[in-house]
DNA sequence: CATGAATGAGCGTTCATTCAT
DNA sequence: CATGAATGAACGCTCATTCAT
């Protein structure tokens, strides 16, 4: 199923040490209020050396902005060369969202806080991501109506956000409490849940008319 | 079916002024970025003035928090003694957000980009705010379970996470990309389109076992 | 002979204020080591002032850099209009520069030592006032070429150098040494050196072929 | 006529290196802007290794003031050891700023917009050799009024200060332009002029009365 | 009520210098 | 000799907040 591993590869220890810091930091004050002292900090090294691996702040939260789509562009890219049923192609997605929750909350955390909304760290070139990725899982969705699988009644694009948004509130929910996912099981209930629902819908199917 | 409004009541004009130029000003600008200044040059004042209308950019921000939710309640309320079919009830969910943000896009906005998100404004008490409007959607849809309209094998909690999420990424991407919702044609086709979906699923009926 | 007056006119108290401590303290430090905080002790105000009247201290800079320029081209144009013999003109010159020096000794030292020379602190912009100011003088000595004055003989651009070198190096040993001068009648030998030698030369008319 | 090599001796290749790249960075950028690194960068060597020939970065910059000044110092040693005309002795002394210029422009202008002004780079121990070498040429002049070469009636140290004076602006103007001397027959040319004005003055003969 | 001068905590960033390897 | 990782003093600048007028 190609998980993409998010780690950082080819870079420095010190510089991963620097990106594991900024994702804590991060996550716990914000972009705005995570100071670069505070960053270095919590990397254990002098808040100077940061600009030794970093250009200034704003590479740094770029460092994390494209670590965080490289990854899911990559799994997307996977999902497109693959022949599998396109509900699970969907459950690969929201295994993706939950999985790198498991492994790198912070990651998570901070795109859920810091990118996936606020119009403050908004360049037009990181808005560009969003609707990239937004079009790659809309072409799941209408290749799920060619399919047959999805209703060509509904608009494609709607379902995208029905279905993202989904999985992101349930993101948001965790990230939000600080939860942990208990375990594959309870990852799993959840990804079916909303591939249920997404599917089949929520009503009770003796009550139709 | 109760709409509620929203601009502040009891409030001085100068006050509202000041409001409505401070909700212009973080949606532009974001609310760290946003300067007392900027918000005083929105609302045709001088900076010191705003200290005498509010005791803080603080207190500012935990106003325009407060307007939000007040209305979000207020409709809860008035949904929760209504006898209508849940269907009903959710859409009046969705067409609040969707109304609120024909009337004041700038206050959904800044809900959108700073409130919902941003670990960075949620303090314990803004988080409670939250909690508790979950909560009033989840009392729906467990009304729904009880009434036979609902699934009951489906956990109520998830069920509300994909609602609320379907809505919320349907604002979002309207305000990030500053999209005006065109019309109550346009309007009531998304209210439906998610209703149908979360009532019936996305999935193609003739295709079915 | 329209001595233009140097001090600031239609400014605050304050700016003012800020403008000499400026001046001061470049002069004193150099315009790098010269800190805004430096710059606030020095007028007396807490640093954060110093950017309610200047955006930054590059724009502290170009005012005291216009502030010089300013006087320098109203001179020139007083005296271009002028029907003086030539050597009345220069040796107005002169004593602009002398006099400015004997009213405002910090902005003539900050001319000489920030201005004349730093090519650090040379703008193309800033540059452009160097050529412009060179370019009156020349007229002048070209204009005294043309009545008969000056050897034609002599590069007007070449004979442009001499004079105004003699004058700033005069000011530059008094800055330097940090000399006041100490009277007219001083102010005036060194001129008329200056003028004589400029005109009829250093040599002993009696040991001339 | 004893040109004094300015290429530092007994000074191992990677000093010398370092020394070049020392002038052209802070020609470039002036010394403050001048970075170590720069430096280092300029000379093809890591910044570490210039701490190995050089103590710190103002040492780095006394060596070039002391290598502009021991140059001038042998020349103005060999001058005065020498019978030739007063107006030999001055030429020299012009020829040689602008031999200077010619083999090292850099050095030139770092004493032109680093040395001869900057009250920043003045400490005490450098204004000395200031005084030492104005008192030099200050001879010459002397020796001029007492072989009767001279007018006696100008003070020695004012004349001083013009003749400096015009070279210093001829060298101002081409470093400030970043000219190039285009040869011998312009170099000549503006000696001559120097010389001309210094000793029989800008004066029409003719119109003399 | 209204203004904006005044303050100073706070923070990003630069860069000379040291030193382990 | 040579490298460059590491440190931290220093400083420009922003902006929330106070308060005299």
């Amino acid at each position: 199923m190609g998980m993409t591993k998010l780690i950082p590869r080819n870079r420095t220890d010190k510089e991963s040490v620097i990106f594991e810091a900024a994702l804590k930091t991060i996550k716990q004050k914000g972009y705005h209020r995570a100071r670069i002292s505070d960053i270095a900090d919590a990397a254990g090294i002098s808040y100077g050396l940061v600009y030794h691996y970093f250009k200034n702040k704003e590479d740094l939260f770029d460092t994390i902005f494209k670590q965080w789509w490289e990854g899911l562009f990559a799994l997307m890219a996977d999902i497109s060369h693959q022949e599998s049923p396109i509900a699970d192609k969907l459950k690969q997605v929201i295994l993706y969202f939950f999985d790198t929750y498991k492994t790198d909350p912070e990651l998570v955390n901070v795109f859920i806080t810091e990118i996936s909304r606020s119009t403050a760290n908004l360049t037009t070139a990181r808005l560009h991501y969003f609707k990239e990725f937004m079009g790659l899982v809309e072409d799941v969705i209408r290749e799920g109506q060619q399919r047959g699988t999805f209703r060509k009644d509904l608009n494609a694009r709607y379902l995208t956000y029905i279905f993202l948004g989904a999985v992101e509130t349930f993101l948001s929910a965790m990230v939000l409490e600080d939860q942990k996912i208990k375990g594959d099981a309870q990852k799993n209930r959840i990804a079916d849940t909303i591939i249920e629902v997404f599917l089949r819908g929520a009503s009770d199917q003796r009550n139709r008319g």
